[in-house]
DNA sequence: TATAGAGTTTAAATCGATTTAAAAGAGGAG
DNA sequence: CTCCTCTTTTAAATCGATTTAAACTCTATA
């Protein structure tokens, strides 16, 4: 270890100046003189001068970071491609604005007190995006009273909030509209988890394309999940078990449906022949499957770009042109319905 | 914006004692009397008292974080599952040991100082952990030399730094191996890009086997391309359009592979039958397509756990077991060989 | 009634930067 | 030689915590 500390102060001894005209001429300040200037960076460079970012966060009472933080579901968030385009987006912008970012996995949304605390202690950033599902409303709303910047993606009831929010509604209205259209009558839709605000908008847009289209809603066609492969791979097999009939299924996520379709090939149930499926996301993964996923777009790196955005543009002080962002979906047509582009 | 600034200084007055009263107090000094330690208690509540962390960090001269820095390659890292895995890895040995984790892609590879600021630039952080492929060796040296605690990813000549490795020989010469046991003679290698070090290893590991089995290396049977889907999807389409013959492909890593997959499927070539698959790396979309992927195992999670525990070791002067860490792969087998497990 | 000693509290230094207001220096005009 | 600008430099305060050494209270004992 050495020169691990080299100080202000060894800049200014070295080049015999105050450590106030190090700072001044090396942020180059016109105060400073060209030569004295010449000088101190001569001794920086010497000594491989870096600033402390701690010391300078302290004096600016601002760290040039935001943290971004999302629920912990067992320590596979980095994985789920939703996580990670988010992510993505968010670093992106960050980068352009150099600005650092601090990651947080919020402790199990059971503890609530904990997963405050984690998030307060979190104010060694300067504002951070919270990830829906983490920890409820009225946590969420202490943290805003509290003064403390947060852009949210996700619905909340409060308005002074920043969010970014998906139409979920409209997305599921879409995949549920699309599969009417090419003739199907008995829709499955396996939900996400219904105490999550996503699992419910997708339902709801689901029972209102249903509405709007005259079609009876069959409560025994709703299966609650968990938004992983292994539980839609589940659904599909409680389908058959229960000998539900149907003729298409709109899943909650792509990672629900691609479960579904490996259940149907184990079981020679055609795709789309026998049942038309669409997904929710739009990842990856749909487009190597086979037959590949028809699916509701959703714009995640977007959603990421105009979170970070928003936020920065907060800190800044500049305008913040919409409290609300709502990001809309579009249907990706692929093999997984049978139904060319209408 | 209120409360947005309790310090330490509003408990003090508050409860009518010294700022050192109340660090004391709050930190359950023994020094501190009961009922004094019970006023500090009550006036930093209902202050809603919570210690900056920048204050803190500059004193304590440590910040508890740790930094992790990947490769920018396109803005696409967080969704590849090999640094999301790796992530998710280091993020749970960091939660348990209560560290915070800051995330930086290093800038483009070509502008090294550049890559090199922006390092030093996470002297907030008590430490990095480093992917390789960011930037040469010769930066790294002059970092670890800096005396910055550093872990990297990879593999470097240089004796004292730590790092964690796999083993890319080892687990493309099983690779290899597989495909000459089962009967396979002319074995296509899709290597990724050749001034990567993984590159280079799996390449060799692969001649290795091909040396031992006494087959002959064929040149023409190596194709350099850089580890995305559609590379491999081009390599396939490559090997047809110049009438390559071949029995058999060892793509560099799982994506490669799902990529020619696609191009036989598209082009009515059968797998196994035709050509037998073997991929690198064991990602979870391996598991999805179908064929389903015969692959190298490569332990991501536990590459992160052992960097993460190997960093923190180090920083709290524990005793570091070992500077090269070497983490083994294993074969997994599934459909894309026509083999059963031998 | 001093006085040692144990128990509590606090003033002040410190961490590493930035910034402000004041001081010092340089030069020109009268 | 003095006074006044203008330029350049610096001492000192500040950010928000922790920690050390000194100061202050009590008690109990000689």
């Amino acid at each position: 270890m050495k020169n691990l500390t080299v100080t202000i102060k060894d800049v200014a001894n070295l080049a015999n100046v105050s450590t106030a005209t190090v700072s001044l001429a090396l942020s180059g300040d016109s105060r400073v003189n060209i030569k004295t200037k010449k000088l101190v960076e001569e001794a920086a460079n010497k000594l491989n001068y870096i600033p402390n970012e701690i010391g300078r966060s302290l004096r600016a009472k601002k760290t040039e970071t935001i943290s971004f933080i999302i629920p912990n579901t067992s320590h596979h968030v980095f994985t789920h491609p939703y996580f990670a385009q988010l992510l993505e987006g968010i670093n992106e912008v960050l980068d352009n604005h150099n600005y650092n970012l601090l990651l947080s996995t919020s402790p199990s949304e059971k503890d609530e007190s904990a997963a405050y605390n984690k998030i307060l202690k979190n104010r060694r950033a300067d504002g951070i995006i919270l990830s829906s599902a983490s920890i409820n409303d009225l946590n969420i709303l202490r943290l805003v009273e509290s003064g403390f910047p947060v852009v949210y993606l996700g619905k909340l009831r409060h308005d002074n909030v920043l969010t970014v929010e998906r139409d979920d509604i409209g997305g599921a209205y879409t995949a549920t509209e699309h599969l009417i259209r090419i003739g199907r009558k008995r829709i499955v839709h396996i939900t996400g988890p219904l105490d999550h605000q996503e699992g419910i908008d997708r339902l709801d847009g689901y029972k209102k394309a249903l509405l709007d289209n005259k079609i009876h809603f069959d409560e025994s066609l709703i299966i609650e999940k968990d938004f992983s492969r292994e539980s839609g791979y589940e659904a599909a097999a409680e389908l058959m078990r229960n000998h539900i009939e149907y003729d298409a299924l709109f899943a909650g996520n792509d990672l629900m449906a691609i479960g579904a379709l490996k259940f149907y090939k184990e079981n020679k149930i055609s795709v789309p022949g026998d049942v038309s499926v669409v997904g929710f996301d739009d990842i990856e993964m749909s487009t190597v499957v086979s037959p590949m996923l028809t699916t509701i777009h959703q714009p995640m790196r977007e959603i990421g770009y105009a979170a970070a955005e928003k936020l920065i543009s907060f800190l800044n002080n500049q305008e913040v042109q919409e409290k609300r962002t709502i990001m809309s979906t579009h249907l990706v047509i692929r093999e997984s319905c049978g139904a060319e582009r209408l």
